[in-house]
DNA sequence: CAGTGGTCTAGACCACTGG
DNA sequence: CAGTGGTCTAGACCACTGC
């Protein structure tokens, strides 16, 4: 017997809850659409957990099978957390064991827990204003108020990777040295606990470059040390660049790791 | 009213068709295996289409729902292309637009399509012995046969890698200079065609380093021209690593790309 | 024990492809 | 038009968590 089943395209549930849906897509993406804008609109903080399947899908008036298909999207997406006998919950950066969320330098010796966890020393932390080639990644114009972070990661006493950090002023006032110093490693963390900034993706462009001599002297290298330089630009929900990071990573210890699939 | 539902847990209809599962694990997992040891057997050619789902669920005794999300999995490995309203097929680097299925090399203006197709010079292709350091990461032992393949790449004229590629000898018996030449970029598919070799997954590690000078004359720069040095290992079915390659890449018009999630 | 996500089924209908 | 994958539903039961 078939169930007195609306057309798969019905939206009337979602308009009823006041949503417009102008293309055509599955309903199980428009559900996800609404979970993505309540995680967006920070409905469900980080950490927290989400109403359970049974609950949105009677919100919805969907399916549960429909609403674990745009859940199971987003968890794929790293947006969300499964978790069996618990219940859903957002991501994190903080507390979770992911320290180093995009992080891909490892040591030769492929022990990457045993070299201890990562000192930092930041240099220098300062607001000043976007230049053209720091503007364009970031979506800001040039001129445009951005702060600045200088800082060093070394492992077992070795410096290893010197950091420059470019982030939108808007987005982050009032950010300190002090406490960049305190998270100590965790800076997606503070980014999320402090400022509501949760990143979720990056890009990253590398190259392989010889250091000028400030940046030899603060890795406490010879120059002529080739070095891999790593790009990256992060971003918050809806694609929105939120941080520039530029690194220059010694390779003599360490390597990149990739996986292609 | 409830089906003439067997236990989840039970596998009879899988024992059915001669095969043991030690341990538990969801049906659809059981259903992945046996989909994937016909891959791997060569039950279905790459390219060739696989059985459509409903075909699947009665050979197994399961519900299409089942087949469908073993087959789901698969093609989030890229192991399988679904394509609607055709049939599901296995995954090929032939015939596909897939030229250049892991380089992540692309120019800095972005445009990876306006440089054209890269020219390709084999310097050498011969048979030799794996040293310790091959035989390693390809799980062979040192001494074991090999074929080494040197080769340059070149895009619009400037050549910008050099390829160091080592081959278990045992499964590329027969492998001429001639056969690299002639697929002219799509190496992944002569070994596909000419070998039935698939590769299905690989892993690359990334240092910053400086030629020697064989290296910098073949790749026409100037010594002391940091390069990126790319150590990839390239898997078939089964975990079994097949390929050994080590490219050095020009990065001064070029970057190596990388998208984190 | 109740509540959560995870698996499995059966059946209906939609969207796309090709003869 | 028949056959394929894609979506959606409803309902049952399993596995895990925590009270």
């Amino acid at each position: 017997m078939p169930p007195p089943n609306t057309s798969p395209n019905d939206v009337a549930a979602v308009d009823d809850i006041g949503l417009a849906t102008p293309a055509f897509s599955p309903l199980y993406q428009q559900i996800k659409g609404l979970i993505l804008q309540s995680l967006q609109a920070g409905d469900w903080k980080p950490g927290e957990s989400i109403p359970s399947e049974m609950d949105l899908a009677a919100r919805y008036r969907v399916s549960q099978g429909t609403v674990r298909k745009a859940i199971d999207e987003l968890a794929a997406d790293n947006l969300v957390v499964r978790r069996q006998g618990k219940g859903t919950f957002v991501a994190t950066h903080a507390e979770q064991h992911v320290q180093y969320r995009f992080l891909k330098l490892i040591p030769d010796t492929g022990d990457s827990s045993a070299e201890g966890p990562a000192q930092r020393t930041i240099i220098e932390c300062k607001r000043t204003r976007a230049s053209a080639e720091v503007a364009r990644p970031l979506a800001l114009r040039s001129g445009d108020s951005v702060l600045q972070v200088r800082r060093i990661l070394s492992f077992g006493g070795t410096p290893t990777i010197l950091e420059d950090l470019w982030l939108p002023g808007h987005a982050f006032k009032g950010l300190t040295a002090e406490q960049m110093a305190q998270y100590h490693g965790a800076t997606y963390a503070m980014f999320e606990l402090e400022f509501g900034v949760r990143m979720v993706r990056a890009e990253e462009k590398l190259k392989a470059v010889l250091p000028d001599e400030t940046q030899a002297r603060l890795l406490q290298i010879p120059p002529q040390t080739p070095l891999l330089s790593v790009e990256r630009v992060a971003y918050t929900y809806n694609d929105t660049p939120m941080e520039l990071r530029r690194g220059l990573y010694r390779t003599d210890t360490h390597h990149y790791r990739n996986e292609l699939n």
